[in-house]
RNA sequence: GGGCCUAUAGCUCAGUUGGUUAGAGUGUACGCCUGAUAAGCGUAAAGUCAGUAGUUCAAGUCUACUUAGGCCCA
């Protein structure tokens, strides 16, 4: 971008190029060091606190990056402009499984692999020098967007100093009691002897249709008297399904669901035959009882007979059985931590299948872990890591739960341990239903075994602890949209588990506590220097050759597994081997991207780095970041981390779906910026839908957006470049005071103020769409649409006058305005036009946001104009109606008013309307005049308190009031009106007067206005016309011809009896339009060129 | 299975505390304008407000259920 300090006429340009300027520009930012200047220019300012959530460069940016980079720019140039000082760091997310997988996909090797083919170094060397590879790109790409972020000094998961910050972090979690060594639910396979990763079981061929044995279990109620529900009829049972009957001497709850319908049912059980009483869902009765049985007695049945009489006593919802107790089924054991024997409520219980009970095994069931854990239930784990129970359980000790042995199933009395215990419970009057079922179950993808659900040792926070705080905390943030922050993540809150921080993995960051064999002593490190010191107690002690812990010390495994500490008795103490959730990563990063506590203690402390004003993420980060910076916060500091979070929507094709690769529908960021300007992508981006909604990316948008916007923008700047070029003016006149400026000055200046306070109020309300649509709406209808164009005669008509000035200043204003309204959004071209307007070398970025000056604003001007507008558009309706083109002048139009303001309103803007429609003269009716002939409405909002029921027959009535009634009302009296045998007394604010009919005129009307025009065509009117008809040809001529603007001209016109009195009354008039010296009638020419005056052809030779 | 979001013209979207002709832009058709001109303006046609039921004098708007799409969680 060249030097604009010194121009002295306005930049023109021959057509929109957005990309070209945006190079233009970013090499201007960059020679200038513009982002630079925009934080420390406001040094000493209050900061406005922005996290940058880390994305991970381990794979190519796409366009949903675009529009959560530009929104989080959006917000931070919007508050630099306000006054703020806002720092952005740039951050990468560095660890994780995805990036784990990537690099075992390169190598060509598994999991498995790790430690045999390939060394944990070797593996983890590869992950550090993958993640990171398409970094430069991405900065390609958030420098072309626009996105203002310190790219140079970014935050880095996996540096030392920021994994130390992170070790600080779960340092103090530890001192308050916040870490804890527990179980979770995870697959497990016994065969193999070892935890598998959800990833692991989604390998194809892992689920498999098998045939298992299950039963309908029946759970003896302790005291059915104590609800009413003893039946005297055998005992009462809950019954609930299983397909995993080996679980069920671990059973220690029964789930229902709270709204789901119950039914109580006498009936026989199947196999001894005795009288039992049921309970399960009501919607699953005839899976159970067939109706063909219903019309069976109970009294009759006789032991082994096929068709079981049953019958319905009673029903009642889930939440009514909801803290029953029941009889343990099979009592080898007892749960000690937690009570048993309970029904509980749970959401995940259905009635798809099953009987709408369901039998809760916390130990092999993370939904009845979860469950149990929630309602203080405790766990019997039965069965041992080798797959088979456990002693104390009588006939099934040592018995293996699935066939991990390989024993031969055909043999004669191979009974599998599902089957022995059905049997059992036939036996014990214990089973309602016993039958084969086939479903899909998962095996280890390398012994081919049936896997188990079963508790883990695991590291958690204990997040449950603070959920309260959480809760309360939460309700202080703002969300965009609110319902996110309620429901999605309130939700969350609410069902709040403690957080599951171990992974079994190798590249991330690695848990920093150390434990004696025993587990009884442990220590959690915060910082190298202690990790330091703690070592070098460990060489004392002689566990360890050598203190290895240097400034370089690699923080990952395998390097830190090799520390061996010494604990305060003595002993030996080896790292815990697990790694942390990369969440605690992210979550973390408030601190660790400040080396927090070790550097930067006072940015947060002194709270002027933290906690965040603004973040925002996609809506999937929810239950992750957010939930993470929200967390590590409130355990920590008791504090918030965010203020204000905008969480956006996806960004889908433009058919409304998901981009992907293999559908092949995504959007190239690089090309889509190469080809429209990350200016036009951004702003198509926020005006197009809120940014939490889904956003539908179509390039045709793209281009309406170039076009429709910018395009109109652009050409506006143009229109005043040209002319204030070919005036010489340069905005350095004294300024014309507001009084000595033209109404429709005044008008757009008052429009734009109020423009200034609707994107201050949105923008700080966080809704950028509503922003950029008032200022498109602004550009496009107000600016450009009304101002500039009933304006172009004062620009180019006459000498450097007064009022010109004035309207170089009014749209002067308007247009740098705009240029500090848009930067936010597009950055690119508002800065441009900002310097070439202000011949300035200084970014539009470095300037204050406009403060409106509410004296400008005049609403009754603005509705004035609006009122032009309307006019003029009835107006042109008629003349559509009647062909008669705008050329054409027209004596009058006749306009009734319906109110004293109104009419008022309309004088002040009857010249506007004159010259916009081309009619000489505007009569305007007063509201008494008996030419008009009125009718009205009821006013229903006003009328609905007063009359209610009878709003139909009192709508009818007042449809039909004429005009002495409506003046009646208009004058102040009441009307009386009787509906349905009730009197109403009706006053003006209880109807709208709808139209004015003018009878015997032709008229047109909106929902307010009406207007009636004169049509006839007098010979004066004709002749005016025909001169206008004359000053249009020439002037299309004379650009035809290519001359300048600025161009005086010769004409010779061949004589024709048509254009004769046109030319005589008018000539003046025509010669001043056409720059002309001379306008010579001739009787014979001989040029090429013609002209056709309504279809007469005439012969004219035009001359510079 | 649960939570949340979305559904209004061919397309992209507005639509206030419920109030009576449901609006813009775009596209389409027709026309106008012409010293902003590879622009600009106007008019018209185009709607089962996803569906069903309910509340109400009155529902695009409130309630319940259903359908479709999406996200997160299981």
């Amino acid at each position: 971008m060249s030097s604009k300090a010194n121009a002295t006429i306005y930049q023109q340009y021959k057509q929109l190029d957005i990309p070209s300027t945006e190079k233009n520009v970013l090499a201007y930012w960059k020679n200038n060091h513009v982002f630079e200047k925009s934080i420390s220019n406001r040094e000493g300012k209050d900061t406005y606190v922005f996290y940058e959530g880390p994305p991970s460069a381990n794979g190519m940016p796409g366009i949903h990056h675009v529009i959560s980079r530009s929104l989080k720019d959006v917000f931070c140039r919007y508050k630099t402009l306000k006054g703020f000082k806002v720092e952005r760091k740039a951050g990468w997310d560095t660890h994780g499984l995805p990036i784990e997988l990537q690099v075992e996909k390169k190598l060509g090797i598994t999991k498995e692999d790790i430690g045999t083919k390939i060394s944990v170094e070797d593996y983890n060397a590869a992950c550090r020098a993958d993640v990171l590879q398409f970094k430069d790109i991405w900065d390609d790409l958030t420098e072309k967007i626009g996105y203002w972020v310190d790219l140079d000094n970014p935050y880095i998961t996996y540096e030392n100093e920021y994994i130390e910050s992170v070790w600080n972090l779960l340092q103090r979690l530890h001192q308050k009691g916040f870490l804890y060594k527990g179980h979770t639910i995870q697959p497990f396979s016994p065969a193999a002897g070892t935890g598998l990763s959800s990833h692991e079981l989604n390998q194809p061929g892992t689920y498999k249709d098998v045939k298992d044995t299950t039963v309908v279990a029946q759970f003896q109620m302790s005291t059915p008297a104590s609800m009413g529900l003893d039946h005297n009829w055998g005992n009462t049972f809950f019954i609930a399904w299983t397909t995993t009957p080996w679980t069920l001497p671990s059973n220690t709850a029964l789930g229902v669901g709270p709204k789901i319908d119950y039914s109580v049912v006498k009936t026989y059980n199947q196999y001894t035959f005795e009288k039992i009483t049921v309970i399960l869902a009501t919607k699953l009765l005839s899976k159970y009882f067939s109706e063909k049985n219903s019309e069976l007695n109970l009294a009759d049945y006789a032991a082994g007979d096929k068709q079981i009489p049953f019958e319905i006593v009673k029903g009642l919802k889930g939440n009514d059985l909801i803290g029953l107790k029941y009889k343990q089924l099979m009592p080898y054991h007892q749960p000690e931590d937690g009570r048993a024997f309970e029904v509980i409520g749970a959401n995940f219980v259905t009635t798809e299948d099953g009987t709408g009970i369901v039998h809760l095994a916390p130990s092999f069931g993370s939904d009845d872990y979860i469950a149990a854990k929630q309602n203080g239930i405790g766990s019997l784990t039965l069965v041992d890591k080798t797959g088979k129970f456990v002693a104390g359980m009588e006939e099934f000790s040592g018995l293996y739960v699935k066939n991990y042995k390989d024993e031969d199933e055909s043999a004669a009395g191979y009974m599998t341990a599902d089957v022995k215990i059905a049997i059992k419970l036939k036996t014990d009057n214990k089973a309602f239903k016993v039958e084969k079922y086939e479903h899909s179950y998962p095996h280890c993808w390398r012994t081919d075994k049936p896997i188990l659900y079963y508790p883990l040792e695991s590291w958690f926070i204990k997040t449950t602890a603070v959920k309260d705080r959480l809760i309360e905390l939460n309700k202080t943030i703002n969300w965009k949209p609110a319902s996110t922050g309620e429901g999605r993540f309130g939700n969350w809150l609410e069902n709040l588990v403690d957080w599951n921080l171990s992974r079994s993995r190798y590249w991330g960051t690695p848990l920093p506590i150390w434990r004696t064999t025993d587990g009884e002593e442990e220590i959690c490190i915060g910082s190298i220097e202690q990790l330091r010191t703690e070592v070098e107690k460990a060489v004392t002690a002689g566990f360890m050759p050598s203190n290895t812990i240097t400034p370089e010390f690699d923080l990952h495994r395998p390097f830190i597994d090799d520390v061996i500490l010494v604990s305060i008795t003595g002993k030996p103490m080896q790292r815990e081997t697990d790694l942390i959730d990369v969440w605690f990563d992210s979550g973390a990063m408030p601190y660790a991207q400040l080396h927090y506590p070790f550097e930067n203690k006072e940015k947060v402390e002194d709270r002027t780095n933290y906690p965040a004003d603004f973040i925002a993420e996609g809506v999937d980060q929810t239950r992750g970041w957010f939930f993470t910076l929200h967390a590590i916060s409130v355990m920590l500091n008791d504090s918030v981390a965010f203020k204000n979070v905008m969480a956006n929507g996806l960004v889908l094709d433009k058919n409304g779906n998901k981009m992907s690769k293999r559908l092949g529908n995504t959007v190239d960021p690089f090309k889509a910026v190469e080809n429209y300007g990350a200016d036009v992508i951004r702003w198509y981006m926020l005006s197009n839908s809120a940014p939490w909604d889904n956003l539908k990316f179509d390039i045709e948008g793209l281009t309406e957006t170039q076009r429709k916007f910018f395009g109109t923008l652009h050409n506006t700047y143009g229109f005043y470049a040209l002319y204030a070029n070919i005036d010489g003016f340069t905005n350095k006149e004294a300024e014309v005071p507001l009084a000595e400026r033209q109404e429709l000055d005044r008008w757009i200046l008052s429009k734009l103020n109020s423009l200034i306070l609707l994107v201050s109020e949105a923008m700080d309300d966080y809704e950028p769409t509503k922003a950029t649509r008032a200022i498109q709406n602004f550009v496009i209808d107000d600016l450009s649409n009304w101002y500039v164009r009933l304006n172009r005669r004062r620009f180019w008509k006459g000498e450097l006058s007064n009022d010109k000035i004035a309207a170089y200043q009014t749209l002067h204003t308007c247009l740098t305005s705009i240029a500090k309204l848009m930067c936010s959004f597009s950055p690119f071209y508002a800065d441009n036009m900002y310097q070439d307007l202000m011949f300035t070398d200084e970014s539009v970025h470095l300037q204050d946001f406009p403060v409106a000056d509410k004296a400008l604003i005049n609403i009754d001007l603005e509705k004035q104009i609006e009122i032009s507008q309307r006019i003029t558009s009835l107006i042109l309706r008629i003349r559509k109606l009647e062909g008669i083109k705008v050329r054409q002048p027209l004596s009058k139009a006749i306009i009734p008013a319906l109110s004293d303001e109104f009419a008022e309103n309309l004088k002040k803007v009857q010249e506007v309307i004159k010259s916009e429609v081309n009619i000489k003269e505007i009569e305007i009716i007063d509201k008494n005049s008996s030419i008009i002939k009125k009718s009205c409405k009821a006013n229903f909002k006003v009328l609905g308190a007063k009359v209610g029921k009878d709003m139909k027959t009192v709508a009818d009535e007042i449809a039909h009031f004429d005009n002495e009634l409506i003046s009646k009302l208009e004058n102040g009296s009441s009307v009386t009106i009787n509906a349905n045998g009730q009197d109403y007394a009706l006053t003006a604010e209880d109807i709208e007067i709808k139209t004015a009919d003018i009878p015997g005129w032709q008229i047109m009307s909106d929902a307010n206005y009406t207007v009636a025009l004169d049509l006839e065509l007098t010979e004066d009117l004709k002749t005016e016309g025909i001169a206008r008809e004359l000053v249009n040809k020439i002037q299309n001529l004379r650009k035809d011809k290519d001359f300048e603007v600025t161009d005086k001209i010769k004409v010779n016109l061949e004589n024709h009896h048509y254009i004769q009195n046109a030319l005589n009354s008018y000539n003046e008039y025509i010669c001043g339009e056409i720059l002309a010296d001379d306008l010579i009638c001739v009787d014979q020419l001989t040029g090429t060129d013609t002209i056709d005056i309504d279809t007469h052809i005439l012969k004219i030779q035009l001359s510079k």
